[in-house]
DNA sequence: CTCTCCCT
């Protein structure tokens, strides 16, 4: 091997891990860590003989590190260095250094937490904050606390911030090693950038291929914008020679090896990529790299278990990725369709996984490992506290957790299925069922790449009955399938069947939609009739082409991109409601509803089963329960307030005597509206029985439901002490108006008082009358709660007033003792 | 008018 930029910091990383058992290392691409550091550290003597363990966030940089180490040795992989994965591993007894793939770790920790047979942990690749990468770390570290302090780690990165991940690792040194990479000249754009994205990136294309010499790399962020530069570029006359291809996750694995193949010497090749030419693909041959400087990221939202694409800038740290890909033969240009000035607001880093990714899997294993609450490991960044909580409540409603939020048998085996806690409990499911060979190719299908190529679109594109059917047919190679996605599917699906003892069953592809509803609780579909569904989770969905499953009465969304008010589904399959109500029980509630319909205005009693936010089926009631209906329909008088009551005058006076008496006496009963309505259930309630409706209602005297709500003894001293009438001495009977509670009045002609020395008291004598006193024409002259004062006083001024506007009347000298009367003059 | 990437 020739030497590389790393062998000069190798001995003293050897150096350091020995005496602080952990450091980080930074290099940049090319610096060869990833082959070079495993080998170098193999022999220190702190290690003791034990194994180094590698971690690779991508199975085929496991695989080729893997191999390019033990070709270096001059060794078969699997003597000295092997590597694990899932259902690929080549490790023997000889072997010292395992390549890993991010997950593997997890399940080492979980079926042995020391380790043992390990001395040294590497991180690599640790910058790009995969959700594995940081729960291995945070278990690591808690791993080396309570059973193996000499456990060693080493986290690599190319761009990280060193310093954050030097100090969770108790203050770990930091070496840094140069890069090997070749100068990449960067143009920005001049000015502001006008114009559409996928417009100025086909420009760029033609200006690099008129400038530049060599294949060109474009990054763009998703599908839709790789076709459109693709047609722009194919209106183009361009450059004789030049291939357009197009690379994206979603591209079967044919076409995506010939975008990444050399080009055919003499022609030149522009390929339209994704993000996953940026660390996971190499493209050979690329002189230019043109960047669009946006990408497509996943965002998990925990209110409805959903996620959705958004398209965001890139980080700085990925831009330099990017760019970086232009320089890995030799010089090379980079076009950034951005500006210097904009280059300066670009974030530093993207975000890590852990913040915006569900948190299922990772509540699951947390539970696994016995941590409740994720604040209890050290973390870069700590799992967020709303997606941590949706993580485990799904885990709740699937069993894997009990009551106190520990891990059950149940649980623990679907943590060993490793697949996702959704797939995993489908499958486990699936067993008393009898459809675990169903469930295994179904959790295949849904856990690989789409078996079905883009190509495959119409009127059953969405249908996953389509695809299981697909899976078991022989020439399943035909036009629609992608062939190494098909043999993927195959292979996992195989195991899983071996794993559930069910290997040799028939897949039956009509118990799709029952299967997946057992992963998807919250996302089984109830057509609305319109192409429309409602999500059991309460969300609308629709597909985004119109489907035969658009008709669908019922269906499961195995896929959905949470868009909006109307989720597009993406993968589905249909269920019967029967069926499903037959198999899972546990998931329909039953309800017995006695509520007021305010637009009917009546109480309604009905009996609902309801699935999440789905009605199945809605009847009336036979026999409400009484109690129940009274309450419902009292709550509904609690809502909208007394003014739902047929007052009258008679009530209302009572209710207004009330209140003046409870005014100076709290022994009686609050009958403010307030108090009223806060008491409806001592005094209304046993008067709605048998009643239903508002109108039911207008039909109770209030008054009488008033009075029979005080005893007869209050009754009785109601009348004394706040009597509804006083006769004055004309002999009227004149009515109190008891509307202001401080002060109780009567409105009187002055004629009919002569004769009344002192102001009526009433409350047991506590209360004197405010009296009105009014004119023969019933207009006010005076108001006074001092009768004997007006009489001495002030009588004299309103008599001469009263006595020029009525001079028929009778005005005496001496009112006190002049004979009352309601006429205008006395009779004598 | 259509989905980024990866892994147990």
């Amino acid at each position: 091997m020739s030497a590389v930029p790393i062998d000069s910091v190798l001995p003293e990383l050897a150096r350091l891990l020995g005496d602080a058992g952990r450091a980080v290392l930074v290099a940049q691409p090319g610096a060869g860590k990833t082959t070079r550091v495993p080998l170098a550290l193999l022999d220190s003597p702190w290690l003791d003989g034990k194994k180094i363990v590698m971690l690779e966030p991508r199975r085929l940089a496991a695989r080729s590190a893997a191999r390019y180490m033990a070709a270096g040795l001059g060794e078969e992989v699997g003597r000295t260095v092997g590597y694990r994965m899932k259902q690929d591993t080549r490790v023997g007894p000889a072997t010292r250094i395992e390549v890993i793939t991010e997950g593997v770790l997890t399940r080492m920790l979980q079926s042995d937490p020391a380790l043992e047979q390990v001395g040294l942990i590497i991180f690599d690749e640790f910058h790009e904050r995969s959700l594995h990468a940081d729960l291995g770390l945070a278990l690591c570290l808690q791993a080396c606390e309570l059973f193996r302090d000499d456990l060693r780690l080493l986290v690599m990165s190319a761009t990280l911030d060193a310093a954050a991940v030097a100090d969770i690792l108790g203050g770990a040194p930091v070496v840094e090693s140069p890069g090997r990479v070749y100068p990449v000249e960067t143009h920005y754009l001049p000015r502001k950038p006008e114009g559409r994205m996928e417009d100025m990136a086909a420009r760029a294309v033609l200006r690099a291929l008129a400038e530049q010499a060599g294949d060109v790399l474009v990054f763009l962020p998703g599908m839709k914008e790789i076709r459109r530069v693709a047609s722009l570029l194919a209106g183009q006359a361009t450059v004789p020679d030049v291939q357009v291809l197009q690379l994206h996750g979603s591209m079967p694995q044919d076409a995506q090896d010939r975008a990444i193949q050399a080009s055919v010497p003499g022609t030149r090749k522009v390929v339209l990529a994704t993000s996953i030419a940026e660390t996971s693909l190499t493209i050979e041959g690329t002189k230019v790299v043109i960047d669009s400087g946006w990408m497509r990221v996943p965002r998990f939202s925990p209110q409805t278990g959903m996620s959705r694409l958004d398209t965001v800038r890139v980080s700085a740290a990925s831009a330099d990725q990017r760019r970086g890909r232009a320089g890995r033969l030799g010089p090379g240009v980079c076009y950034r369709l951005w500006t210097q000035q904009e280059q300066a607001y670009l974030e530093p880093h993207g975000t890590p996984e852990i913040e915006e990714a569900d948190l299922a899997p990772l509540a699951l294993e947390l539970a696994v490992w016995g941590t409740a609450d994720p604040s209890e490991l050290r973390w870069l960044d700590e799992p967020p506290a709303g997606a941590y909580r949706q993580a485990r409540e799904l885990l709740e409603l699937f069993g894997a957790l009990d009551g106190q939020g520990a891990i059950t048998p149940h649980g623990a085996r679907m943590a060993e299925i490793g697949l996702h806690p959704r797939l995993a409990q489908m499958s486990l499911r699936s067993v008393p069922l009898g459809l675990a060979a169903t469930a295994c190719d179904l959790a295949a299908l849904l856990n690989e790449r789409d078996l079905f190529r883009q190509s495959f679109t119409g009127s059953s594109a969405a249908d996953l009955r389509l695809r299981l059917e697909a899976l078991g047919r022989a020439d399943a190679g035909a036009h629609s399938v992608d062939a190494a996605a098909l043999k993927r599917v195959r292979l996992e699906a195989e195991n899983g069947r071996r794993a559930l003892g069910a290997t040799g069953k028939r897949t039956d592809s009509e118990a799709c939609g029952l299967l997946l509803a057992l992963a998807f609780p919250d996302r089984i579909a109830q057509g609305r009739g319109d192409g429309r569904f409602l999500l059991s989770n309460g969300r609308g969905a629709v597909f985004s082409e119109s489907q035969t499953l658009s008709g669908a009465a019922y269906l499961v969304a195995a896929e959905l991109d949470d868009a909006g008010t109307d989720s597009r589904i993406m993968l589905a399959a249909p269920v019967d409601a029967a069926q499903l109500e037959a198999a899972l029980p546990g998931l329909i509630e039953e309800e017995a509803l006695v509520e007021w319909d305010s637009t009917a205005q009546t109480v309604r009693a009905r009996h609902r089963r309801r699935l999440g936010a789905i009605v199945l089926s809605d009847k009336p009631q036979q026999r409400p329960d009484p109690d129940r209906l009274a309450a419902a329909l009292l709550g509904a008088v609690e809502s909208e307030g007394t003014g739902m009551l047929p007052w009258t005058n008679t009530a209302r006076k009572l209710q207004q005597r009330v209140v003046f008496m409870h005014r100076f006496d709290s022994g009686w009963p609050d009958w403010s509206d307030e108090a009223l309505v806060a008491t409806l259930d001592e005094w209304l309630k046993p008067h709605l029985y048998g009643m239903r409706s508002r109108n039911d209602v207008q039909k109770l005297n209030v008054a009488s439901v008033l009075e029979a709500a005080l005893s007869w003894e209050r009754r009785r001293r109601l009348d004394d002490q706040a009597p509804t009438h006083i006769v004055v001495p004309s002999g009227t009977r004149v009515p109190v108006d008891y509307a202001d509670p401080a002060a109780p009045a009567l409105a009187v002609r002055l004629q009919e008082l002569f004769g009344m020395t002192e102001t009526p008291k009433i409350a047991g004598g506590r209360v004197p009358i405010t009296m009105h006193l009014l004119s023969p024409a019933q207009r006010p002259v005076q108001v006074t709660r001092d009768l004997s004062s007006f009489w001495k006083d002030a009588y004299f001024e309103v008599k001469k007033d009263l006595k020029g506007r009525y001079p028929k009347h009778y005005w005496p000298d001496d009112p006190l003792t002049a004979a009352p009367t309601h006429r205008a003059k006395p009779r004598v």
